[in-house]
DNA sequence: ATAGTGACTTTAC
DNA sequence: GGTAAAGCCACTA
């Protein structure tokens, strides 16, 4: 029967943020991914998927990417250790070269755009 | 509400 | 080992 009344303020229920701004908006989907990716280990490495799931976002690498390229320029989020599912460096441009220098300074190495999974992944259960 | 877009991932060749 | 196409989810216009 018809449920005309769909509880507007149900748990799955995805908020509008009716704050001002977009600088205040940070939604808790925002949040979690921001807080995931500073859990990132230094020297260690983790795919946006990766960073996705752990924040309780399956499925959803691109929303990590977007939020990366939005929000993370303006916080300290080590923004550099997210990197695409088989280690390359996904972003484009000048800070492609600045994530590979960020990274090597932190012992990643780096090979043609590309650092090792194998050596470098997060494995979050292990830390 | 529909359509376009992307710092993604997986599969297929 | 590559590139190409489809799938995917959430955001934006």
């Amino acid at each position: 029967m018809a449920r005309r009344i769909q509880s507007k303020a149900g748990p799955k229920t995805r908020r509008k943020a009716p704050v001002s701004r977009a600088e205040a908006m940070q939604d808790e989907r925002v949040q979690r991914v921001l807080a995931t990716v500073d859990a990132i280990p230094k020297g260690k490495v983790a795919s946006y998927g990766q960073v996705a799931e752990e924040a309780g976002l399956p499925r959803s690498a691109r929303f990590v990417g977007s939020v990366l390229g939005r929000f993370v320029a303006k916080r300290g989020v080590p923004w550099h250790r997210v990197l695409g599912s088989d280690g390359t460096i996904r972003v484009q441009g000048g800070i492609a070269r600045d994530q590979a220098r960020l990274l090597r300074a932190e012992g990643v190495t780096v090979t043609n755009g590309r650092v090792k999974l194998r050596e470098c992944g997060w494995d979050p259960d292990a830390d």
